[in-house]
RNA sequence: GGCCCCAUCGUCUAGUGGUUAGGACGCUAGGUUUUCAUCCUGGAAGCGGGAGUUCGAUUCUCCCUGGGGUCACCA
């Protein structure tokens, strides 16, 4: 049995695209699945659009997400790059010399050619082909050259590329997910593959790259289909065994098209900086288009690892639901050991955070937060004297007068109790209550004023949660200054 | 436009030749509650259309419609 091997070849783009992402999630849970090797591959022939520190970044991000990659680039601790694996190197940029032999066997074989053409010829020949509506390809032009023709071209230095002659007949694409998908040669162009400056395209570094580095198989995005019969036809002119070819289908904007920049977020990163968790990412991305079991929603990775079926891939494409992942990031947070979390959110409050207030009041808003980068704001009432209306210390069924004999008699009260009430919400819940009732008071009239004067708002976390978070001095402390507001 | 792919609530999905078509997010009506959040109980909401196969199609086939992808010396 084949050692199954897969890979992710993302170019350096600058970011770490969602459907990127996911793409490599599919990948990672079938290797991981097989007990085989995931690979990261770094695609970047095409030097115009190749951006600094990208293959930096997106091994940053994967490794924030816990995706750790057998073979290929390694983000060291110090910023550099190196490699791992023994197929190197994985840099495509650094495999030309390979490309351009691969290239030259296929013209020495017939199966590709030398082409001469400018630029603007071509441009004319499509646009001459689309207005008679005919199939916008390259009409082989190149082939009129006689051998002599184009060894003197070559001598004189012309620049040239090489493209693939593509055969007649037809070619089938076979692919887990969607089936058998086959092809009309006469659709298929003959793709350039060597470009003038001397850089393979994709099409040939993909399948010499796949082919030499034993990858089995392909899990890619979707709009990748149109050119497999390219590929497929590659392997076969090149002698080797095609992979397994497995196409996902594409994430969505909410209006269908494909998800892009410009409709929201696409970047991993962005929705890292924005307090998403990495287990909630994963799963919320994972799950987009594929499915464990029907009615559950919650999985760790490791379930996914275990259930992952590229037969059960759906086939259409998935829209995000940013609802959804608000609500699904928000599970996750509250299930966070608490320490975890604040070490999580230690990030986005800029500082460490050693006071038990600060800890405490952590621990009450996680269930109020969708992302992590809400809490600094959530949190404000109980490091900041916070400035509010006297008024909104009046309970409706109550008065002002009212607020303030419950003060009073709450601040008695809490004078005279223990600092150990105060270890746990329960307890406090407990002797506040005991008060209440011991004393006939209303819930109301002597709760709401009390978690006024405590928060400073109208919305907030209960009156002994606030208790518990602040502490006996700071609450009496709070609850002065409210009844000198009033 | 050519080629290719796809089609279950608004969204993510489960599902079967016979189901009250299941779950989740969101929405909504209540309940718990001092407020918010949580939590609990309900509700509305879906098989794109037309033929065919069949005793019976959401499910299988075909057509239509709709949506998407792709047609570069970009990946």
């Amino acid at each position: 049995m084949k050692r199954i091997r897969t890979r992710i070849a993302p170019s350096p783009t600058g970011y770490v695209h969602i459907g990127t992402l996911r793409t490599a999630l599919f990948n990672y849970f079938f290797s991981r699945q097989h007990d085989g090797d995931f690979l990261i591959r770094i695609e970047d022939t095409d030097r115009e659009r190749t951006v600094d520190g990208s293959i930096e970044n997106l091994l940053d991000v994967l490794h924030q997400l816990g995706l750790e990659n057998d073979e290929g680039p390694v983000l060291e601790k110090d910023g550099s790059i190196t490699e791992k694996g023994d197929y190197g190197p994985y840099v495509q940029s650094e495999r030309i010399e390979i490309y351009k032999e691969y290239a030259l066997k296929l013209v020495a074989q017939g199966d590709a050619y030398y082409c001469f053409d400018a630029k603007e010829e071509l441009d004319a020949m499509r646009e001459a082909q689309r207005a008679t509506k005919q199939r916008v390809k390259y009409d082989r032009r190149a082939l009129k050259l006689s051998d002599e023709e184009v060894r003197a071209k070559l001598e004189a230095g012309e620049p040239y590329v090489i493209r693939m002659k593509v055969p007649e007949g037809e070619t089938v694409v076979e692919d887990l997910i969607r089936g058998n998908i086959t092809f009309n040669n006469e659709e298929v162009d003959d793709q350039i593959l060597l470009k003038s400056d001397g850089y393979p395209t994709y099409h040939l570094a993909v399948v010499v790259d796949d082919s030499l580095m034993n990858i089995t198989h392909v899990i890619r995005g979707e709009e990748w289909v149109p050119s497999t019969p390219k590929h497929v036809m590659l392997y076969k002119m090149l002698g080797f065994e095609a992979p397994v070819y497995a196409h996902v289908p594409l994430l969505l904007n909410p209006d269908k098209t494909k998800l892009s920049k410009r409709q929201g977020d696409v970047s991993v990163e962005d929705y890292l900086k924005k307090g998403y968790v990495k287990e909630a990412l994963v799963n919320f991305v994972a799950t987009l288009g594929f499915n464990p079991s029907g009615d559950r929603e919650i999985f760790t990775i490791d379930e996914l690892i275990d259930s992952f079926k590229l037969e059960k891939v759906n086939k259409a494409g998935a829209v995000l639901n940013k609802e959804k992942l608000d609500w699904m990031n928000n599970q996750y947070i509250r299930a966070l050991d608490a320490e975890d979390f604040i070490e999580r959110v230690e990030v986005f409050i800029g500082t460490r955070l050693d006071s038990e207030i600060m800890r405490r009041s952590l621990i009450i808003e996680r269930s109020r937060i969708d992302r992590l980068d809400q809490v600094p704001e959530l949190i404000e009432i109980y490091s900041a004297d916070i400035d509010y209306d006297a008024a909104i210390l009046v309970w409706k069924k109550g008065d002002s007068a009212d607020a303030m004999m419950q003060l009073e008699g709450v601040k008695t009260f809490l004078e005279g109790q223990g600092e150990n009430i105060f270890d746990s919400v329960e307890s406090i819940e407990a002797a506040v209550k005991g008060y209440i009732a011991e004393n006939n008071l209303q819930n109301g009239n002597v709760l709401w004023p009390l978690r006024i004067s405590l928060s400073g708002r109208e919305h907030s976390p209960s009156p002994f949660e606030l208790l518990w978070a602040l502490g006996k001095d700071e609450a009496l402390k709070r609850i002065e200054r409210a009844m000198g507001k009033l």
